[in-house]
Order: structure tokens, then sequence, then C-alpha cells
DNA sequence: AATGAATGAGGTTTCATTCAT
DNA sequence: AATGAATGAAACCTCATTCAT
């Protein structure tokens, strides 16, 4: 009844790796081969919905940017609103361990909240990962539970860590405004509306996130530090 | 997709009926009834775009919000794309045009902003309007024109605004920082991280937006007031 | 976005009826050619499930049978199933309607029952009405709601009728065995027979179900009678 | 679709290995592990095509329940359509085996007949074999072969053998309505209803069988046995 | 001006079938 | 012989848009 499938001529992905002709153990077994496909599906998915946002993003573009048929996806997700969830978990948990592994806390807190900024300014705004932020802000409403892992995940943490960090400068007399352990919101806002701002306005008037970020901490830490 | 902004040609529909003109009272006549109508979508169509997003807002729904038919919708507005762009305007615009008919600025800087923060609280932090910035951000990628509209006509006047605002607490000797005259858009930052924060976390953390932002003024005007 | 949806010509169908030109009240008013549009998906949809079966019937045929846009089925039903379901009681009630709506029962109660044979002769047995039957034997299982129904408005009526008439017949002397009157299944087996031999095997051979009923009242009434 | 039937090439494959023909004790060898998973599919196909008819079944669902993986299916059956139509046969043959291996007819018709329904009603009525009469009568319009098939193996024999059966009791004296030879269909008619009657509306009223089979035999037999 | 029935392109999802391993 | 990941045709269903009334 129904047609029998010709699969495209993959003739190039299916050559044996070199590895295989120098007698290697080939790690390209099917296993590795599935997990390759679904880490391809995961990076053009996360591109897709970050150009169009969730609604407006087709699984069969998704496909055809992984290279792989639409039924495809469907040994991996299990509908289109599931891939979206998981998609944010997968990208967010490595960033998430990879900070949470952070430096032992040596020298001034302005150092460390310092090289805490260089770290988000090179790994986020104007990244991918800044652009998933905004897709979370941006689809959280209607996926709870994007909203709910986000701020699992990263807010409360970040916030924690934030809020140790100024209780430390405060101690050591680096910051003056005490009220700032309350609302740690107030040192990473501006990190935050750089994110945005790239991905909005950019193109209109471009911002140098480094300098804010410097100024910013200029403000909170009192004085000019030689750079 | 990406097609510049037409305005709508519909909107000569917009004209005050000559009875209006001649003084007379209008009485519920047909142009009156039409404005109400194109009102009544235009508030549907909002809390329906702000609720979903624009691809996944079905336009039977607000009809049916508004209490029209769905082919009413298409005599106020050429399609869904145009409906959306247009709205951010229709709703941005009377804002806009209540913040540029500022008062007279009397007293002191911090006054001033005071002032500003408390409307920005109860206009927008919180409220539909609050909502619709979130939108804004979700959607700006995929819809230019909106991008282009809000930088326009609402970021680049209120930084503009701000700019003038710090160089004069600066100028006052209020403000001792004087490099955020570059970067207005730190002082704002914490209103904006409590519109997004109210949308996506309220539930998980509550946010006292109004006590956030009398810290953030403190940590900038180097004091604390007695309230 | 969408393209815009062209009609298929259908001006035959769109032409006023012959009643409007000799200035007659139009009885084709829109919710009228609703009803019709209804009738015809009802029609078709009814045909395709007694040829395919529920789960190989597509609503593409379905639609295209009836003279109508795929869309249009879903103004009337909620989707395939409530369909099925629908259908099923749509096309049933009236012919319980008028089954109950029966003569008065004059003359023998083997003429009566020759009366009833005569009918479900002629209305069901080899009828799409006897198709239906088969398509609610074959999908049943599948379809409780289905079976329910046809149990509790065909079915157990049926046999109520069926046992009042035997428990007349027993009274009257016509019918002496006695216990037939608790199985009243025994007097419309043949019937049903009839009804699924129709649709499998009549080609293989064919079947005088008039005759074969005949013979069954017979059997029953102990004697034969001269027609 | 409607194609005739054909004979699964694959069949060649159930050959006997060597080994049996010449008599070895098979161990468990590969031949024979083969025709177990043969075995296996079929039960899990018919278990799987009885609950859901043969459009929705799906092959996944059957391998997991016959415990090959999917592609093992097709190493034994071509496609689905006649893997469907092979079941049949495969299911019917020894079932119309043993009771073509009927006794030697001694004692009266009655009670011939008699051992017959026991039978029937032990090992069809309410069993999985009787849901496979239900499968056919409601997948045979699509499935030709099947509908030819089951008539000539199974419906044109038991007819002729109940033909016959009745024109013994007939010379016998044991059956007075002499033209029951013509339509043999009425002496199984009622256990053909018992047959559909426990598959669709067993739930809503439960029907004693065997009770209803006697009442009928002692309509045809025209007298009441003591049992 | 307003209606809402009708349209059909286009989206998501399923699943029979294939084939490299 | 057996596997099961991969395929993609084809199904169901939605919804922006049109247009006769």
């Amino acid at each position: 009844m129904r047609k029998p499938t010709k699969p495209a001529d993959k003739s190039a992905q299916n050559a044996r790796p070199a590895s295989v002709a120098r007698g290697e153990v080939p790690a390209s077994n099917r296993a590795t081969r599935a997990q390759e496909r679904r880490a391809a599906i995961v990076d053009a998915a996360m591109e897709e919905f970050i150009a169009r946002g969730f609604a407006a993003t087709r699984l069969d573009d998704i496909a055809k940017r992984a290279g792989v048929a639409k039924g495809t996806i469907y040994l991996h997700f299990k509908d289109k609103e599931s891939m979206f969830e998981e998609l944010v978990r997968i990208v967010i948990v490595p960033v998430v361990a990879r900070l949470t592994a952070l430096p032992p806390p040596t020298g001034s807190v302005r150092d460390l909240i310092e090289a805490f900024a260089g770290n988000f300014l090179k790994e986020v705004i104007g990244t991918r990962r800044g652009d998933l932020v905004r897709l979370i802000v941006a689809e959280g409403p209607r996926f709870p539970a994007v909203a709910d892992f986000y701020y699992r995940e990263v807010v409360s943490r970040g916030i924690a860590a934030m809020r140790a960090l100024i209780e430390l400068g405060i101690a050591r007399g680096e910051i003056r405004e005490k009220d700032l352990a309350r609302y740690p919101q107030i040192l990473v806002a501006p990190a935050m509306i750089a994110v945005i701002w790239q991905s909005l306005f950019a193109r209109h008037a471009p911002l140098d996130a480094q300098e804010m970020l410097r100024v910013h901490l200029d403000l909170i830490f009192g004085e000019r530090r030689t750079t």
C-alpha cells in the first residue's frame, strides 16, 4: 500500500571512517550515530526556535537543517512541545554545570564579579546562548515547565551566588550599599539588558556591553579602577 | 515577512465623520460604532497576543473576544501581521504622548526620577502594558517593523530623556558616577528586569519592584533618603 | 503569509433555484445550504466508511465525494471519530422512528411478523442500511459509544418488540415453542445472517433472503402458508 | 488493494530442515527457532488484528507482542496485507481439519447436531476464534481474498455438512420442516448471532448461548429433550 | 458595514517498509 | 537470520483569508 521508502543518497555519511581502515575500533557504531543525529537535531531545533519562536518553527525545517527525515525527530522527541522543553534543558544544563564549577574565590570581590561578567560577555551576550535567554523570556508564559526549569536551575542559583558575593563585598568593605544584598537582580540587570539589546536593537544602536558593565561595577564599588 | 511596515490604508476610515466636524453631537451613528468596534478589536487582540504570542493567536479568538465576526477584523486591518504591527503602535503612541508631556522639571533630579519610577511601577510593571513590553521582546526579531518602531518611539526617546536627567544630576552634583550618562540603560535596567520578572517568575518568587528601584536609586544617588 | 483561497468553480451549485425566478421565497438561504452540505457529508461519509471501514477511510475522500473542502467537514463534526459516532445516530434514528410508529397490530401474529420481515427485506437486506449494520458489527468493539447506542436504540427495542409478538403468538396458539419468548434472537437470527451474507458472500452464492425467511417462519409457526 | 492473494514465496523457508527428514532429533536449531518466531508473530498478529482491526493495527505492536524486531516480520511475511490474509488461513485451516475429521455419524441427528453445537460453544463462541469470525465479517469487504477463502473453506463446507445432516434428519423423520434443507443457514444462524452478540453486547445483556441453541434445536426437532 | 460559512495550503504526527549492521 | 534506526508518504486537523449574503 505505502510506497517503499528510498533513503536519500547519504553515501558520504556512511563511508567508513579512516580509523576503521587503520584497524582501530570504529567509534561510529549505530548508537554513536544515533547520538550524532540527536545532537544535529538539537542544534538545528535551537537555531530554528531562536529564529522564529516556538509556534512559527516548522519541524520540516528543523529536519532539513539537521539533515534527517521528519520522522527521525520523533525517534528522539515525543512531540514538538516536549522537544522544545527538553531542548532548553539540554542546552542549559552543561552551562550551569560549568558555572557551578567555579574557580576558588581569590582576590577582591570586584575581581570575582568582573571575571564573571567577562565570562558572561564572552559566552552569553551576543551569542546563541544569549538568544536562548531571549527565547525563554518570549516563550516562558506559554511553557511553564520551561520557566520553572529556568528559574530553578539558572535564576535562583544565579541570584543566590550573586547575593553571596555581594555579602562578601559588604563584609570586606568593598560595597557600601548594604541593601544591594536584598536585590541581587540589580547587579545582573544590566547584563540581562545587554542580552536583550543585542537581539533587538544592535543594528539600531550598537551597545558596548563590556564598557557598560564596567561602568555599572564602578557604580557599585564606588570607585574607578584603572584597567 | 520582513517586509517594511505598510501604513494601513484603512486608516482613512478613521477620519471623524462630518457631523463631528460640524460640532453636532454625534449620536451612536455608523462611524462611531465602527470606531467602537475597532477599539474592541484592538483590546481583544492585545489580550490574545499577550497571552499566546503572535503565531499561536487565532483571529477567531480575537473576534470572539471582541464580539465581532471574523470578517469584520478585515474591515479594519489588512491581515494578521499588519494588525499586530499597528496594534503595537496604537497602544504605545498614547503612552509615549503622555510621557513626553512631562511635568516641568522642578525639585531634585532624584525626585524627578522617583516620580518617573513611580509612574512606571503603577502604569507598566505587572500590568498589561508590561506584558506588551515582553511581547515586543518576544516577537521583535520576527517583526523588524515592530522592533524599529519601538526603538524609535520608546527606547531611543527614553534613553535620551534619561541621559538628559543624568547629565542634570551630574551637573547638580547629585550623581557622582559621570560615566552613567554614557549608559542610561543602567538606570532603567532594574525596571526592565522587574517587568520581565513579573511575567515569568512572580509565582516562584514575588519581587517587590518598588523597593528594588529605591535601592537602585540609592546606589546611584549615593545616599539614603528618608521617605 | 498564507495564500488566499480560491473557491473552486461551483457556479452550478450557486445558481439561484428556479423558485427564486418565479418570485417565490427562496428556500435556499444560508442555513439551508449549510444543512444540505451537512447532509452531503453524511451521505458521503456513510459510503466511504461502509466501503473501507473507519480507519481506512480518508476525510479527503469524504470531502471529495461530498463536493466540499476538507475544512468544511470540521464545521459540522468535531473530528473523524465523533463524525463516525454521530453518523450512526443520524442514519439510525429516523429508521427507528419509522419502525416504532408501527401499524396497529391487526391480523395474525404471523401476518405481523411477515409484514415486518417484508419491510426488513426491502429496507435493510442488501441495502446501504444493511451495510451499516455490518459496519457496526465491524467497528463496534473499537467504538463502545456506537455499540452502546446501537444496543440501546435498536437491539434492545427490537428484542423487546419481538418478544411481545412472540408472547402474543404463544397466547393465541400460533406459536408452539414457548421458550422462544426467552430468545427472540432466534426469530431475527436468519434476517441478520441474510444481511451479513449479502455483504460478504452474495457473489459466491446468492441467497434468496425472502424465501429463507419464509421457511424460517414456517418453522416457527409450524405450518406452511400458501402465498 | 483488491489484488488476488499471492501465496507468500517465503513459505519455501518453512520446509523442514534436512536433519528432521533424516529422523534426527532436531535440537533447538535455527529452523526450529524460526518456526517458533513465526508462530509467535502469528499469535501476536491475531490478537492485535482482532483487538483493533486491520488498518488500526501497527506492526510495531505486533512485533513487540511477539518479542521480535519489526524487521523480522518481513522475513516471514511479504507485507501487512498478505500477513493478514495468510493469518486467516493459518488459523482456520487446522480448525477445519479437525472438524472435517468428524466422528462417524452414530446416534440420532439431533445428538449429532448437539454435539456439533457443543463443540462450537466451547471452541468458538466467546473465544478468540469467535472474534476471528467477527474480524472476517469486519474486514471481508476489503479483503476479497479472505472472504473467498473463508467462504470456500468454512462456509460452503459448513453449509454442505449441515445440509447433509438436515436431509438425514428429514429422512429419519426427526425433522419435519422439509424446506430447511434448502436453507441450512437457518440452522446455524443463532450460533452466528451468539458469536457476534458476545463480541458486541455481552456487557449490556449477557446471552446464555447454550440455552438459546437448545431452544433453537427444540424448535427444529419439534420436541423438548430432557437433558 | 457586517457576517460567518467555506476554503485549502500547510502544519504535526504516524507508521509500513527498508537496509546497514 | 535478526535487528531497529531511519525514511517519507500520507493521514488528520487548523486557521488565515475570502466573499456571497
